[in-house]
DNA sequence: AGTTTCTTCTCTCAATAGCAAACATGAAAT
DNA sequence: ATTTCATGTTTGCTATTGAGAGAAGAAACT
């Protein structure tokens, strides 16, 4: 294993890990700490890790998930735990449906491993997650650039989805409320919203649970279809009861696991 | 065996093994470490390996797998001598399309100052790159994403590419040579590059020198059609007169724009 | 707190392996 | 005959690595 090949190891690591430790790591790579301390400074240097005593951390804003794009601080941990649920839904060989929101992106890094996905999306940074993955099927619905995001939308867009079926689509909102149902804040996602529950047999809704009782400018669809929503905490006894008697299941993490 | 067989081997033995060591390929072609290093030396600067202590390791989506590698480090300096001739041609209000290509990322950088630009492209760098401008029309063809890389391929792209005209197309390829044109490694890259050309007004092809006289495996397009060449430096007589009787206007730095 | 103890870090040194540049050779092309 | 190219060889130079000593940090104890 070449050098170049080691670090770019511990960078995978740090990417999974969080934090990784001098002497695991030399143990791992079988070299003295040394050489791994020689390697963290110089992916420090780089600007990729911070050193700790005893390992190193991965550095905030570096560079290697998302180069280009600033990232969303919002309810991280949330939309993390809700990612973590769907990616328990998603099994080897499923063909999936992602849109471009934040979540959608946690998801997309929880299911790497996973194998023979077929896996079509509109979000430019899924993509980019996603765009070292081997032995799946990745497709782009292509489509008009929103400003200042990284989704296609418009009517490229909507009729790539008219063109394709998946088993299970993951979607999340801006709002979800009990007359209206679901809804975003912008018609042109809203619609592409709309062709992905079409698209696909099983339709998940991730909703944290801040968008409880929230409507949005553009509906995007009623209860009606819906298989499931996915949110980071039980919900309160009225929305267990609205989606109960609108016959959709609400997955949240259940208790004995930590986080 | 000839050389170009032999460094024909290397990419192949990369592709399967991720990473070859000088001294082991010296033994098995029986030539000298030297011999070899030269022929990691060439490819690297072709783009195809990134060169490290001891061997090399596959360049091809060197961008994920190694992030911190400089992997634009291939004639990067050619690269973006032709990217700002590239942008000199691009006026306001034009209608684009970018390949994908490390060029074509290079341009997107260089004409992000540009007003009312419509612009399409199949690279998804490119489309990050480019996430950030306003004002713009941003157009991704959509398709399948290549694994290791950063592009949409497939008929979904090519489709889309039949849907579009655009004022100028920038298109690079791996290969240009007098009896066939210029040439790709891949076919799947070399059918959306074909589309590409159909549907742009101007044709410009981005061939850094390196590739002049280079044939590669999948024949993109012969000379007819395509109206200019952009590289780094001025060509030699023979490929001048080779564009002279093909009708191709060669822009290169100092005074080719008016050729 | 202060001290001890253990771990980890930094620095220097030396050994090895790999590298690049210069030059030489021989074959093929012009 | 000359040029060009691929190749090998030689010669210093550099990169990578591990070892060891002392400094610095963390933790556990009085």
């Amino acid at each position: 294993m070449f050098a170049i090949e080691r670090r770019n190891s511990i960078l995978t690591a740090l990417k999974e890990e969080k934090h990784v430790v001098v002497s695991e790591l030399a143990k791992q790579f079988e070299v003295s700490e040394e050489t791994i301390r020689r390697d963290l400074d110089k992916l420090e240097k780089e600007g990729y890790v911070v050193k700790t005593y005893g390992g190193a951390v991965i550095s905030e804003g570096a560079a290697i998930e998302l180069p280009y794009v600033v990232r969303k601080k919002a309810n991280v941990e949330a939309k993390q735990k809700i990612a973590e649920l769907a990616a328990e839904l998603i099994m080897d060989g499923d063909t999936l449906i992602l849109d471009a929101s934040s979540t959608a992106l946690f998801i997309a890094q929880k299911i790497k491993a996973k194998k023979d996905i077929t896996l079509l999306t509109n979000s430019l940074e899924v993509l980019m997650e996603l765009s070292d993955v081997t032995g799946w099927k990745i497709l782009s619905t292509g489509g008009s650039l929103k400003e200042r995001s990284c989704a296609l939308i418009g009517s490229q867009a909507e009729e790539c989805l008219e063109r394709f079926h998946v088993d299970k689509a993951f979607i999340s909102c801006k709002g979800v409320e009990a007359e209206h149902g679901f809804s975003d804040s912008s018609d042109a996602h809203a619609a592409v919203k709309r062709k992905m529950i079409a698209a696909a047999s099983q339709v998940f809704f991730a909703v944290d649970s801040s968008k409880f009782g929230k409507l949005s400018f553009a509906s995007i669809s009623g209860f009606s279809g819906i298989d499931a929503v996915i949110t980071e905490r039980c919900p309160s006894d009225e929305w267990n009861r609205i989606f109960v008697a609108n016959d959709i299941e609400c997955i949240y993490p259940r208790g004995g696991e930590n986080g």
